[in-house]
DNA sequence: GCGACAG
DNA sequence: ATCTTGTCGC
């Protein structure tokens, strides 16, 4: 089991950060879509119990049929703090992952990778800890700024913190928002758009995240119940 | 100092 | 993230 090193402020969160981003790797294009497994992680908290919830859900990237699920539970161990959102949701989402009877293939996360002010999101933050290839898709744009895509599905328009290009905004239903994919760790950023496309086939969030966010809600009722 | 700010 | 009913639209 993967020990999770929690950092005692702010400060020292950072530094772990900067420490790891190096160990981020990009020269990879990641496994194709619509091949092998595909798994959705997300995190539900109950912060007056001090209760936390993992869910990690692996799915047939071919039909988004849902191959095997797990849950973890823990405690809220970090706060919310914009940037460091990883230390919050990490130690539990790793405990749900290693949880999984099968390799979980790509990892789909709620937030982001790479768009980050530091350039190591949860998305990336996880991929180095499990070596695992991994994209955020995230419903917000954070800091970042972007010219809205055209409207139809498929539609795209480059993420940027200030003129560099972090992410996509991504449309992934006609007439929706767009959601915000970057780069985790493995995986280059045109790939990490056609899995989520492949997977937002009929929602704009990609079925993984769905799936992974109804399965932490109810283990959280279970856990409290 | 003020505002913005993934989940 | 979470607090929360009905309601507008396809």
């Amino acid at each position: 089991m993967t020990t999770f090193p929690m950092p005692a402020d702010e400060a020292e969160a950072r530094a772990v950060q900067d420490a790891l981003r190096t160990r981020v790797v990009l020269d990879e294009t990641g496994p194709p879509p619509g091949t092998g497994h595909v798994t959705g992680v997300d995190v539900a908290y109950d912060e007056e119990r001090d209760v936390v919830v993992a869910a990690a859900v692996v799915l047939d990237a071919a039909t988004l049929g849902v191959v095997a699920e797990s849950t973890a539970r823990g405690t809220v161990s970090f706060p919310y703090i914009p940037g460091l959102l990883a230390f919050r949701e990490i130690p539990t989402v790793l405990a749900a992952l290693e949880a999984l009877p099968v390799d979980p293939g790509l990892v789909v996360c709620d937030g982001y990778g790479l768009a980050h002010p530091r350039r190591f999101g949860l998305a990336s933050h996880l991929g180095v800890l499990t070596g695992l290839p991994a994209i955020g898709v995230a419903k917000n744009p954070f800091t970042f700024h972007h010219e809205q895509p055209g409207p139809r599905r498929g539609d795209s328009s480059p993420l940027l913190d200030e003129g560099e290009e972090v992410g996509r905004a991504l449309r992934t239903q006609d007439g929706t928002k767009p959601v915000f994919v970057s780069v985790g760790h493995r995986t280059g950023l045109d790939n990490a758009c056609a899995h989520t496309l492949a997977l937002a086939r009929d929602f704009r969030q990609p079925e993984t995240t769905r799936r992974a966010d109804a399965l932490c809600r109810s283990a959280l009722r279970e856990a409290l119940a």
